[in-house]
DNA sequence: ACTTCTTACGTCATTCGTAAACATC
DNA sequence: GATGTTTACGAATGACGTAAGAAGT
C-alpha cells in the first residue's frame, strides 16, 4: 500500500502554508529548517506532486496544495482539539482556575494573551481571576485556597512556595512631577531620592519592600516614606511632587495620569514578576496554565531562556520525573 | 510541552476499539501483535490515562477511550479521505477506468468487494465495466486502448503485458447432464471424458484453449470437441447430454441450469484468473485498481501470498525503483 | 553579497518483530 | 493448558541537527 501520513507532516506543512516561508515555519515549530525542508519532500512524494512553488525567495502554494492545506485544516484542528480535550479530562484539567493578580504591573505584558490561550487549549476549564489586597501575608490566599495561583511580583523564596514562569522583566522608573528639576535628567539614581519622600505600599512584608526599593541610599541617606493607599493616590501624590514612585516602565500603559513623568533608574536591577503557587498544590489545571503562560510569553518575545526557562525547570521537570 | 500525538497510534487505536481485541486489531493493520501492545501504551501515556480496561481475556473501552474514538474517528476518517482524495489528483486517479471482464467467473468472487474497494477509495474515478467477447485476439483490445485493464483466465505470456494480481484460483469441474454415469462419481479425470464429446470456446489462442483442457488425454484419446456459442448454449447441451463442460466451481453460482451436475476433475490443477494489463499503459488508475484487488483479496483470503504476492512482485515493484 | 531553500552526512531516538514471560479463563 | 496481553531485547529504519551547497535577488 502507499506509505501512511503522519501527523508530523501535516503540523508542517500546514504550518508552511500559512507562513509560506520555511524558516518561520521552522521557528514555530521548533524544529530546524532543513528539518522542513525534508518533511516537505517526504509529504510531497507520498501526495505524488509538488505542494508549494518555491525559489530561495518566495514560496507559494500549489493549486494542489492549496487544496490539501483548505481541506486538512480544519479536520486537523478538530483531531488536536479532540485530543486535548480528552487529555484534559484524563489529566483533570478542568472545573475552576483561580488566579490573583497582586497588582496590574506584575501580570506582565502578555497577559490577556496568556488567559486566551488557556482558554483556546482548555475550554472547559473555566479561568477566574481575582485582585488580591496588599497584605504582609499576601501568600496565605495561596495557602488558604482561595486561588490556585498568583502573579506576584519577585523575590518571593518561601519554602513551601513553587516560582513558575516568569511573567514579566522590566526596567525601573522613577515617576516624579512634571515640574521636578529629575523629570529633565536622562536617568536617575537612587541616591537622587535622598532628599525626597519615596512612596511605601502598605503592609507589605519587609522582603518584598526592601527588594522593590532600598530603604537606605547607596551612599547611606535613610529615605523618608510615606504609606500610599493605591496607585492611584500614588499618581495623585507624585503629580503634587510630595514623593517620588518607584515603579517599572509598563506602569504607564494602566495607570495614566497628567503631570507625571517616568525617568529611568539607572542602578537598580530590572524587576521580574512571576506566577506562584503552592507547590503541594501541584495540578495538572495549574501546570497547565503555567505552560500556556510559558508558551505564550517565549513566542510573543522569542527568548527562550525568559520564560520557558525557569517554568521547565521548576514546573515541568518535576512531573516528568513523577 | 507535550509529546504530540502521531496518526500512527490514532489508527492502531481506532483499530482496537473497533475489534476490542489486540491480536485481530495487529492482524487487520498488518503488524505484530506486541505492537499494538506497545502502541496503545504509549498512547495512554499520552493522555494520561486508560483507554482500555483489559485483561489476557477481554478488552474493552473505559468512559475515556470510549470518548476518545467517538470523537476522533470522525476527523479522522476525514483526513484520511482529504489526503488520499488530493493524492489522487496529483497523481492522476480521475476520469474513467475501463476493464473489460472475459467472463463472469474470470473476475473471481470478490469482483463487487473489489470495485466498491476502488470505488471508496479513488471517488473521482469512475469505472467501467465492459464485457469482452472470444476473440483468438482477445488481448488486442488492450492493445486498441478500448479498455485498460482485463480481468482474464490464466495463462497469459505476451510479452507486452503484465499480469497483476491473481482474481481467483478455483479448482476443476466437468458439468455433465444428470443421468450421466458420471454424475454418481466423486471425482473425474480428464480420460473419463475420452468417448464423450467436450465443449470448446471458438475462437479463443490455442494457448488458452489447451491450458483450460488438454487436446489429448493422457491416455492418448484425441477428444471429439464442439464448439458452444455462449454458455446458456453450453449448459443446454450439457442437459441434453450432448456434451460435457470442463469449467470451475464457482461456474455455477453465476448459470443456473437444471439437469446438470458438476463433479470435481482430479487430475486438473486448479486455474487461475488475474488483472492484465498492457505493461506500456501503466498508470496510477490501474496501480490503484490493482492494489484495491491485492488489498480487498488478501484481505478476504487471509492470504497474502495468493494476490498481494504476484501482484507486487510485478506491479508495485516497479514504480518504486522508477 | 545576502537571504533562503536544499543536500549530505553523522548521531541518536523510535519503531518494529522475535521470543519469552505473564495473566486469565 | 489454551488463549491473549505484556515485557525484554536487538536490529533496522527514520528523525533530527550541523554544515556545506545551490539558487535566486
Amino acid at each position: 500500500m502507499w506509505q501512511a501520513v503522519e501527523l508530523r507532516e501535516l503540523r508542517v506543512f500546514l504550518a508552511v502554508a500559512e507562513e509560506l516561508h520555511f524558516g518561520r515555519a521552522a521557528e514555530r515549530l521548533q524544529i530546524n529548517r532543513s528539518r522542513v525542508s525534508q518533511i516537505i519532500n517526504g509529504l510531497e512524494a507520498k501526495v505524488g506532486g509538488r505542494l508549494f512553488d518555491r525559489t530561495s525567495r518566495r514560496v507559494s502554494l500549489t493549486p494542489l496544495g492549496e487544496r490539501l492545506s483548505d481541506r486538512l485544516a480544519q479536520p486537523y484542528s478538530q483531531l488536536e482539539r479532540e485530543f486535548s480535550a480528552v487529555r484534559d479530562l484524563a489529566v483533570g484539567v478542568a472545573g475552576t482556575l483561580r488566579i490573583g493578580i497582586y497588582a496590574r504591573v506584575s501580570c506582565g505584558p502578555h497577559w490577556l494573551q496568556i488567559v486566551q490561550t488557556f482558554r483556546a487549549r482548555h475550554p472547559d476549564c473555566a479561568v477566574e481571576i481575582v485582585d488580591t489586597k496588599f497584605d504582609p501575608n499576601y501568600l496565605d490566599i495561596l495557602r488558604a485556597g482561595a486561588v490556585d495561583m498568583l502573579a506576584v511580583r519577585l523575590p518571593v523564596s518561601d519554602a513551601d512556595m513553587t516560582v513558575g514562569p516568569l511573567l514579566s522583566r522590566e526596567a525601573r522608573v522613577l515617576l516624579v512631577a512634571t515640574g521636578d528639576p529629575l523629570a529633565r535628567r536622562e536617568s536617575v539614581c537612587v541616591d537622587d531620592c535622598g532628599d525626597r519622600t519615596v512612596s511605601d505600599a502598605p503592609a507589605l512584608p519587609r522582603e518584598m519592600i526592601d527588594a522593590w526599593f532600598p530603604p537606605v541610599t547607596p551612599s547611606g541617606y535613610k529615605l523618608r516614606r510615606m504609606t500610599i493607599r493605591s496607585f492611584e493616590d500614588a499618581l495623585l501624590l507624585v503629580a503634587a511632587g510630595e514623593i517620588v514612585h518607584p515603579t517599572v516602565t509598563s506602569f504607564l500603559h494602566y495607570y495614566i495620569h497628567d503631570g507625571v513623568v517616568a525617568v529611568p533608574i539607572r542602578d537598580l536591577p530590572p524587576s521580574e514578576s512571576a506566577l506562584v503557587w503552592l507547590t503541594a498544590n501541584r495540578s495538572p489545571k495549574i501546570e497547565a496554565f503555567a505552560r500556556a503562560a510559558a508558551d505564550t510569553i517565549s513566542r510573543a518575545t522569542g527568548d527562550r531562556s525568559f520564560a520557558a526557562g525557569r517554568a521547565t525547570e521548576r514546573a515541568d521537570a518535576t512531573p516528568a520525573a513523577a
